[in-house]
DNA sequence: TTGTACGCGTTATCAA
DNA sequence: TTGATAACGCGTACAA
C-alpha cells in the first residue's frame, strides 16, 4: 500500500484496488493460449461461426459445428470468460452476502443458490462479513461484488439497518433476500412471523398459559418479527406475554437462556427461536431437573438434521432452507433478466411434531 | 438448447455454452458506463495515469492522484472487471469445489477460504457436485470453475477418485485438497490418521480393552484415513480390532450404528468419526439402557458448537474447519503466485475431553 | 512522473 | 447460413 494509496482512501474506496503486487508481464504471442482465431483457421470458417458454435446459437449447419467443435478439440480450445464480458457487457455472475458465521443453515441456502444459479447458466461469487459488523462492511462487500461483476446479489443477512446501508445501490443492482418489508425479494424468503406464530399457537394449542420466549440475536430481523408475532398470538389469545429471554442463536446463549427459565416456578411452554439455543435450553433444563418436556415445553425452530437427535427429540418449526438458497437466486436472475416472476408457491415453514412438548400437567 | 447443440455434446463438453437465451442489444454510446477514458478526459491526464492510480501503482504524484479520484467520483467511474482480465490475463479469482451436503464444516470451511481470499485480493467463486457423484460430475465441477476464470482451485471433497479423475487438469489449474497422499496441498489437510490416533488412544489410556469403530461416508477418504489408522493403533497396543461399523455421517446412521453397538454386550467403548453421528449413537445407546459414558464410552471427532450440549457433552476431536479453509486458499494462491509455501504450523487437531468417555466400570 | 500506442479474445452489427 | 469488421475497457511496453 502506496502513501499516494492511503490518502486516497477517503475518496470512493469501492474504486481503488487495494491489491498492488508487481506487473505481470505480458505473455509472448507464441506462447498464447489458443483463441477462436485458432480455431476458425483450423476448421476453415470464421471466428464468428466459431463463436456462435460455442455459444450455442440457432442457424449453424450441423455439419459446419461439428468442423469447429473438431477444430476446437485439435487446437485445445478453451473458451474465455473475461473476453466474452467485455464483449458482450454480461457477465452471469451472481454474488452472495454471507454472515461470516459458520452454520448449517449458511451452506444449505447456499448450497441451494449455487444449485439454481448453475442450472440457469450464473456462477455465484461469496462475499462474507463479520459477524456484528455495521453498516459499511455490508456496502463494502456489496461493492466487492459488483466490482466483480455480479449483475445481480443475494444477501443472506437480514439485519435491519440494510435497505439505509445499501441506498441506491439495489437500484442499479438487482438484489434480493433483504428486508421482506421492502417488498424486495420479498417472495424468496420465509414468512418468519408464520414461523413464530405456529410455534406459539402450537403450544397454547396444548393447553399451556402462555409461553414463555428466547430470542435470537438482535442483529437479525428474523429475531424482532417472531417476537413481534408470538407477542401478537399471546395478545390474541388473552395470554399476557412474559419478558423476552434474550439469545444470539448460539447454543451457548441458550444454556443461559435455560438457566433463567429453570429459575421461573411457573414457566411451563417455552418458543425457542433456533433448534442450536433449543440444545443449549433443554441441557440447562436437565441441569435443573426441570423435566422436558414434563415439566416444560420447548418448540424451536430450523429443523436441523441434529434436531430429531436431542433427548428429547425437538419439536420445531422446520425452514426449508435449500429452497430459500434455490428461490432467492432465482429471483435474482429473474431481476437481471428483467422477467416477471414465475409464480411458484410461496415458502412454507412447517411444525415438526417430535417429542419436546407436552400438555401441561395438572 | 438447439439441435445442433445437442449433437455437439459428444466433443468437448467444457467449451460449449448450453444457456443461449437470446442476444443482448448493444448499449449506444451514449448511454455507456464511463470508462477511464472519462476519468482521465475530466482529471485532464492521460488513461495511463487513471488506470496507475485506480491500480494502487506507486510513483504517481499525490495531487495527480487525488485530482484523479475526484474525477472518479464526479463522472460516477466503476472498474470493469472483466477488461482488466482481458488486458492483464489474470482474474484473481478461485474456485471450490463443495459436496453439497449441508453442514456445519462446509460453511466453516468456505468462510474460511473466502475471508483468505479476500484478504489476498481474491474472489471466491463455488461449484457443488451432488453427494456420491461419480468422476464426471467432479471434471465438470472443474471445468466450470475453469472456464470462469478460477486460477486456482481448492477441492472440499477428499473422495478417492479424484487424482485419477482430474487427471492433468491439475497440471494446467494449481489444485489444493485432494489426496494427502499425492502430496498435493497436504498442509492445508489435517492429518486424519493422527485424528483417530488420538480418539483411540484416549480410549485405551482409560482402561479400555479394545475399541469400537464408527466410520464416516466410505465415498471420503477421511473414512478409511481414519479406520486404518484406528486399526493400526488397537494392533500396535495388543487389541484386537473389532468389525467396523458402517455410517455415511449422517446422525440417522449414527443411530442405527448405536443400535448396533447396544446389541454388543462386551463394547464398553466406541470411536465414532463425527459428532452428528455421535448424537445419534448416543441416542441409540440412550434408548437401549446402556448408560453413556457408564457403560459405553464414546469420542468422536469435529467439535461442532453442538457438541458441548449434547447429553452427555461430546469428549472429541476438533478439527479448525475455518483455518482449513484458510490454509486451502493462501495455499492455491501461493502456487499461483509461485511462491513458495509460506511454512506455518501444521494445522493440528486437539482432543477435548468432555463427558462423553469415562474408565471401564469394575 | 506521465503519456502514446497497441493488444487482449470475444460478441454484436450488418452485409452477403 | 455465414463472414467482415468494429467495438468492449483495461493494462503493458516503451518513449518522453
Amino acid at each position: 500500500m502506496t502513501h499516494s494509496c492511503r490518502t486516497l482512501r477517503s475518496f470512493s474506496r469501492a474504486v481503488v484496488n487495494a491489491h498492488y503486487d508487481g506487473r505481470m508481464p505480458r505473455r509472448s504471442a507464441e506462447d498464447r493460449a489458443p483463441s477462436q482465431v485458432d480455431v476458425a483457421r483450423a476448421a476453415g470458417v470464421s471466428t464468428q461461426t466459431v463463436s456462435r458454435v460455442i455459444s450455442g446459437h440457432p442457424n449453424v449447419r450441423p455439419e459446419t459445428a461439428r468442423r469447429v467443435m473438431a477444430a476446437v478439440d485439435a487446437v485445445g480450445y478453451r473458451w474465455h470468460a473475461a473476453a466474452a464480458s467485455l464483449a458482450s457487457g454480461r457477465t452471469r455472475t451472481i454474488g452472495v452476502i454471507l454472515v461470516s458465521t459458520a452454520r448449517y443453515s449458511t451452506s444449505a441456502i447456499l448450497l441451494g443458490a449455487e444449485g439454481a444459479a448453475a442450472e440457469a447458466g450464473y456462477t455465484v461469487i461469496t462475499a462474507s462479513v463479520p459477524q456484528h459488523s455495521g453498516p459499511a462492511a455490508f456496502t463494502d462487500a456489496f461493492d466487492r461484488l459488483e466490482r466483480q461483476g455480479s449483475e445481480g446479489i443475494v444477501v443472506l443477512a437480514p439485519v435491519g439497518f440494510l435497505a439505509e446501508a445499501l441506498g441506491s445501490r439495489v437500484e442499479r443492482t438487482p438484489t434480493v433476500g433483504h428486508r421482506q418489508s421492502d417488498g424486495i425479494g420479498a417472495d424468496a424468503l420465509i414468512d418468519q412471523r408464520a414461523i413464530a406464530r405456529m410455534a406459539t399457537e402450537h403450544l397454547l394449542d396444548l393447553g399451556h398459559r402462555t409461553v414463555w420466549h428466547v430470542s435470537g440475536d438482535e442483529f437479525w430481523q428474523e429475531s424482532s418479527a417472531r417476537r413481534d408475532a408470538w407477542e401478537a398470538v399471546l395478545l390474541e389469545r388473552g395470554a399476557t406475554p412474559p419478558p423476552v429471554i434474550p439469545g444470539d442463536w448460539s447454543p451457548a446463549s441458550g444454556y443461559r437462556a435455560g438457566r433463567t427459565i429453570a429459575a421461573i416456578p411457573d414457566a411451563t411452554a417455552v418458543f425457542v427461536s433456533s433448534d442450536e439455543m433449543a440444545f443449549g435450553v433443554i441441557r440447562a433444563l436437565h441441569e435443573a431437573r426441570r423435566a422436558v418436556p414434563g415439566e416444560i415445553s420447548v418448540v424451536s425452530v430450523d429443523d436441523i438434521a441434529l434436531a430429531a437427535y436431542a433427548t428429547p427429540a425437538l419439536t420445531t418449526v422446520r425452514q426449508p432452507f435449500e429452497e430459500v438458497g434455490r428461490a432467492a437466486a432465482m429471483r435474482v436472475i429473474e431481476l437481471i433478466e428483467q422477467r416477471e416472476p414465475v409464480s411458484v408457491e410461496p415458502l412454507r415453514p412447517e411444525l415438526v411434531l417430535r417429542a419436546s412438548t407436552a400438555p401441561p400437567k395438572g
